[in-house]
DNA sequence: ATATCGTATTTTGTATGCAAAATAAAAACG
DNA sequence: CGTTTTTATTTTGCATACAAAATACGATAT
């Protein structure tokens, strides 16, 4: 007797899937209709569980649907932004302090390798690395709250403000400044110090946020 | 030249708010299983706009789908909700602390206005009318954060913690504790102080989950 | 030449039909 | 009798077909 039956995805859901990754890599540009019959051909499936996928990214929010005329990408504006980075903030800051209390030393040592591994990314002026390591320290402190819905609150509001590709042009002074707020950071989780953790975050991504609204000055 | 164009919903939206309203008066009970025709034919529809309807609710979570078995309506149980008000208790703090910042005079006027009527129905003892006004100055100052994801995020938690229907029993000193919270939540507001706002809304959410806990304790 | 109306085409919305999987029921076996 | 195996029925998953709305196009009139 087998406990963990293989099923394959339903449909909609591989369909669905394949959709995310391609208004997430941009080659469904925001703002730009769905044709049904032309995704049903490109995906080789019927309308059925293409409509059906396309339903579901409509209630996550990355498809709008417009009553008789199908659904396009929807597009997360710089306000959408203004309004999702300070709950991003709260919710980070929230996720800290829960970590910091229920997180175990085997934990916190994995976050501080990678914190270290980080750094050098950033002596070395690596950047793609460095926001990888960035963005996996973030996960795991976050996941260390041991609050799944947390978790999955975080990731929806991130893939928004990821959507919008507000690529924060990080001046030296921004990233010097990310840093030495991850130093504190990982003093804070080493000394378990809710509070302190939770205050630090809060502050680390309020700094994200002058510094993407700084970039968007830029562009304009 | 009229730019209110009146377009009925898609069926796939009414029947999707149609079994929202089933599922959130008790009629389809946490884990009981949609039968898809048998659905049908009480409202009415054929089966691809219900599936469509279906689809939506599974990725708003209040439905779970299991391939090739259908759907169940999903439990919230007490681990969610416990991982819930937390999270409630920072955005609530957070809707506050902005409110306090951008609501003006006379929205806060009309915030004290519901919030003396609360208290005349604490006073007579008017339990389903004081929740009512309860919820509406809960509604009032977060919308008055003027921060609408905010505002959506906090009703997507809320209504699963109403789902879970662990009917807060109150006990006359937690009710008290409540209505004297709402008093310095007032007292803040009308002082547009937003770090004691914040800090009282936090508490009060903090109150609640005590009280809803208890009465978990007790029917347990 | 522009604007308006009417028609053709495309596109979406809904219903139905068929195939595959799961469940229930019945039969065979120990 | 209880347990397994086989068969029938139900239920879901996907595809197709038809209807209605929206868009595109062209003709006509001013």
């Amino acid at each position: 007797m087998n406990s963990t039956v293989i099923v394959r995805a339903p449909l909609h859901v591989q369909v669905a899937e394949r959709l995310r990754i391609l208004i997430d890599s941009g080659e469904l540009t925001p703002g730009s209709r769905l044709n049904e019959i032309e995704l049903c051909n490109t995906m080789g499936v019927s309308r059925t569980p293409l409509r059906e996928a396309i339903r579901s990214l409509a209630t996550e929010g990355l498809i709008e649907l417009q009553p008789n005329r199908g659904a396009v990408v929807s597009i997360v504006s710089q306000e959408d932004v203004t309004e999702i980075l300070p709950i991003m903030a709260s919710l980070e800051g929230l996720g800290g302090r829960l970590a910091a209390m229920h997180m175990d030393q085997s934990k916190i040592a994995q976050v501080r390798k990678i914190h270290n591994q980080m750094i050098s990314h950033y002596k070395n002026n690596e950047v793609a690395e460095y926001f990888e390591t960035n963005r996996l320290i973030h996960e795991l402190i976050t996941e260390g709250s041991g609050n799944q819905t947390l978790v999955d609150t975080i990731n929806s509001l991130s893939a928004k403000v990821r959507r919008a590709r507000f690529t924060a042009q990080m001046t030296k002074e921004s990233w010097a400044k990310a840093v030495s707020e991850h130093e504190e950071m990982i003093a804070a989780l080493e000394a378990q110090d809710p509070d302190r953790l939770e205050a630090i975050l809060v502050q680390h991504v309020e700094t994200k946020r002058a510094t993407i609204l700084g970039s968007i000055e830029q562009s304009q």
